[in-house]
RNA sequence: CGGGGUGUAGCGCAGGUUGGUAGCGCGCUUGGUUCGGGACCAAGAGGCCGGAAGUUCGAGUCUUCUCACUCCGACCA
C-alpha cells in the first residue's frame, strides 16, 4: 500500500487551481491524445480515438436514419475553385495550407488543403444536378481538415482535426431551412441523449455567422468553468454558393432554378466538451454510452484460487450487455481502482475471495462514487440499470450546473458583474446593431454565443445602448 | 500575431549566477515478498541537457539566432 495519496495528488492540478492545467494533465494522464512532432497537431492515442469512434458510429447511424449517405472528397482544393464564393474565401483563407509543389516541380496552380470542403461539394454537385428530380443531394464525409490557426489547444482547437461535415442541396427555401434546423436537432439530441451535455440551441448572430451562409445555428454547451464552447453548427445557405458554382436544376415548372444548400460539422472538439463537462479532480468521467469501456473488472487478491475464474465468468456474462474489460496486470488493486477513475470508466466492479464466498459483488460508480454490494444473481439487471442511472445524473448534473450559472442583466454595470464574479452564460436584451456587440466584447471579453429559439424576454432595452430591444441574447467567454 | 513563462532520462524536477564532461524522485527491466484505495526489498537499464552557430583548452551552465510547448490577449470548429 501507499505511504501517503500524495502521487495521487499530483497526478492532476485541481480544477479550481488551474482549469487549463486540468484539462491538459487529463488529456495526457488518460491517454487520449499526445503532441505530435508537427506545431498544433495531436496524436490521438487508442483511448480517445475510442470514443472518437463512438461518437462517429451513433452519428453515423442517425445521419443515415435521416437519408444522408457518405462520400469522400479530396483533400486538396484548386486555389481558382476556393476563390468562387467571396465571403467564404475570405473567411478561410488567411488559415489555409498551401501545397506548391509535387515532387520537385512546381505546380502551375497552388493547391490549399482543405479547410472545409463547400467549394469541392459545390463543384461536383453543379455537375450531377440537373433536375428537381435529382434532389435533395443529402451527403455527408467523415475527414480530417486544415486550419492554420495560430493558438491551439487538443481536441479544442488543433491545426488539424478529425470531423463529419454534411453538404446537402433542396429544391426550395423551405426544405432547405427544414433540413438546417433538423442537423441542428440532431446534434442537440445526440450532445444531450449520447454524450449527457445538455445544449442550448439557437441562432449566430451576423458578426458569428459562417462565412458565406445566410444564417448559421448553433448548438452551445456550458464548461465546468462557465465559459461556452460551440459544440456543432448548421448553417443555411440559401442560394449564395449555388450561384457561386452555377448549381441549377430544372423544376417542375421548368424553371431553371438555383440549389438551395446547406451544411453541418461537428468535430472531435466535442470530445474537448466531454472532458470539460463531466471531468472532476479525479481525472474525466465518461458518460456510459460513450464510454469505450463502461465496466472495468478489477479483480482483488486474484493469486487465490478462483478468482481469476470468477472474473472471467463475469466478464462473459457482462459482455453480453456492455462494454467490459478486466485488469489483469499486476498492480495493486488501489492502483487500479485510482487509474480507471481517472480513465472515467463507469463502473467497477471488484471481485475478491471474500465476494465470492458471499456470492456478491462490488460496484463502485466513477459519478458518485457510491459503492454498491450487488448479489450475482442480480448482477446484469443492477449494472444495466447503474448505467442508465449513471448516463441520467451526469445529464442533470450538467444541466444543473448550466441553469445556476445563468443569469440575466439590464445593464452594463449587472453584466460586467456578473461576468467578474462567477462566470457564465448571461441572458441580455440587444438591440441587433453590430456596433453593440463589438462594444460588449471589448468590454467584457463576451461574445454573442447564439440567440436562443426560446426568445422570451429578460427586458425591452438592449443591455448596451438602452434602445428598444430586438432579440434575447445568450452571452459568454468562450473557447 | 503581441505580452509572459518553460524546454535536462518515459514523467516531474535539481544543477546554471561561480564553465571542468550530469543527479534526484516516480516510472521501466529482472528476481523475490505482497495484494479490499496508487505496496516493499534487492539488482539493473536508460540522457551527446530542444536545435544551430559563437566565445573558450573545455559549454547543461556564457552570447546570438531558431524551434516547440504553455498561459494571457487578438482571430477561428
Amino acid at each position: 500500500m501507499a505511504k501517503d495519496g500524495r502521487k495521487l495528488v499530483e497526478a492532476i492540478t485541481p480544477m479550481d487551481a488551474d482549469f487549463a492545467q486540468w484539462y491538459t494533465d487529463i488529456v495526457k494522464k488518460a491517454e487520449l491524445a499526445d503532441y505530435a512532432s508537427v506545431r498544433g497537431c495531436m496524436i490521438i492515442r487508442p483511448y480517445g480515438y475510442a470514443i472518437w469512434e463512438n461518437i462517429q458510429r451513433e452519428l453515423d447511424r442517425r445521419f443515415k436514419e435521416t437519408g444522408h449517405e457518405n462520400v469522400s472528397m479530396p483533400m486538396f482544393i484548386p486555389e481558382s475553385l476556393l476563390q468562387k464564393e467571396k465571403d467564404h474565401v475570405e473567411g478561410f483563407a488567411p488559415e489555409v495550407a498551401w501545397v506548391t509543389h509535387g515532387g520537385t516541380e512546381k505546380l502551375a496552380e497552388r493547391l490549399c488543403v482543405r479547410p472545409t470542403s463547400e467549394t469541392l461539394f459545390c463543384d461536383h454537385y453543379k455537375d450531377i444536378i440537373q433536375s428537381w428530380r435529382d434532389l435533395p443531394k443529402l451527403y455527408n464525409q467523415w475527414c480530417s481538415v486544415v486550419r492554420w490557426e495560430k493558438t491551439t489547444r487538443p481536441f479544442l482547437r488543433s491545426v488539424e482535426f478529425q470531423w463529419q461535415e454534411g453538404h446537402t442541396v433542396h429544391a426550395t427555401e423551405e426544405e432547405a431551412q427544414e433540413e438546417t434546423l433538423r442537423m441542428l436537432d440532431t446534434y442537440a439530441s445526440f450532445c444531450e441523449d449520447f454524450l449527457a451535455i445538455p445544449v442550448l440551441k439557437g441562432q449566430k448572430t451576423e458578426k458569428e455567422k459562417f462565412a458565406g451562409a445566410k444564417a448559421t445555428y448553433t448548438i452551445e454547451a456550458m464548461m465546468h468553468d462557465g465559459k461556452a464552447l460551440q459544440s456543432g453548427t448548421s448553417h443555411n445557405f440559401g442560394d449564395g454558393f449555388a450561384k457561386a458554382f452555377g448549381i441549377q436544376f430544372t423544376d417542375r415548372d421548368n424553371q431553371l432554378k438555383y440549389g438551395q444548400q446547406t451544411s453541418w460539422g461537428m468535430s472531435t472538439r466535442i470530445i474537448g466538451a466531454i472532458i470539460m463537462v463531466h471531468g472532476d479532480d479525479s481525472g474525466l468521467k465518461l458518460p456510459p454510452r460513450v464510454a469505450p469501456v463502461q465496466l472495468i473488472i478489477v479483480p482483488v487478491q486474484s493469486q487465490v484460487q478462483g478468482v481469476k475464474e470468477k472474473a472471467e465468468e463475469l466478464k462473459a456474462a457482462l459482455s453480453r450487455i456492455c462494454r467490459v474489460k478486466i485488469d489483469e496486470s499486476d498492480k495493486q488493486p488501489g492502483w487500479k481502482f485510482a487509474e480507471h477513475e481517472m480513465r472515467g470508466v463507469p463502473i467497477r466492479l471488484e471481485v475478491g475471495p471474500k465476494d465470492i464466498l458471499k456470492e456478491q459483488v462490488v460496484l463502485v460508480r466513477r459519478d458518485s462514487r457510491e459503492k454498491l454490494f450487488v448479489p450475482m444473481a442480480e448482477l446484469e439487471s443492477t449494472v444495466m440499470k447503474v448505467l442508465e442511472d449513471i448516463q441520467a445524473s451526469m445529464f442533470a448534473r450538467a444541466l444543473e450546473l448550466r441553469e445556476s450559472r445563468t443569469t440575466t442583466a439590464v445593464s452594463m454595470p449587472e453584466f460586467t458583474a456578473q461576468l467578474d464574479g462567477r462566470q457564465g452564460f448571461i441572458k441580455a436584451m440587444w438591440c441587433g446593431e453590430r456596433a453593440c456587440e463589438e462594444a460588449i466584447k471589448e468590454k467584457t471579453a463576451a461574445t454573442a454565443r447564439l440567440m436562443p429559439f426560446d426568445q422570451t424576454p429578460v427586458g425591452e432595452t438592449c443591455v448596451c445602448c438602452g434602445k428598444p430591444a430586438k432579440r434575447l441574447v445568450v452571452w459568454g467567454r468562450a473557447y
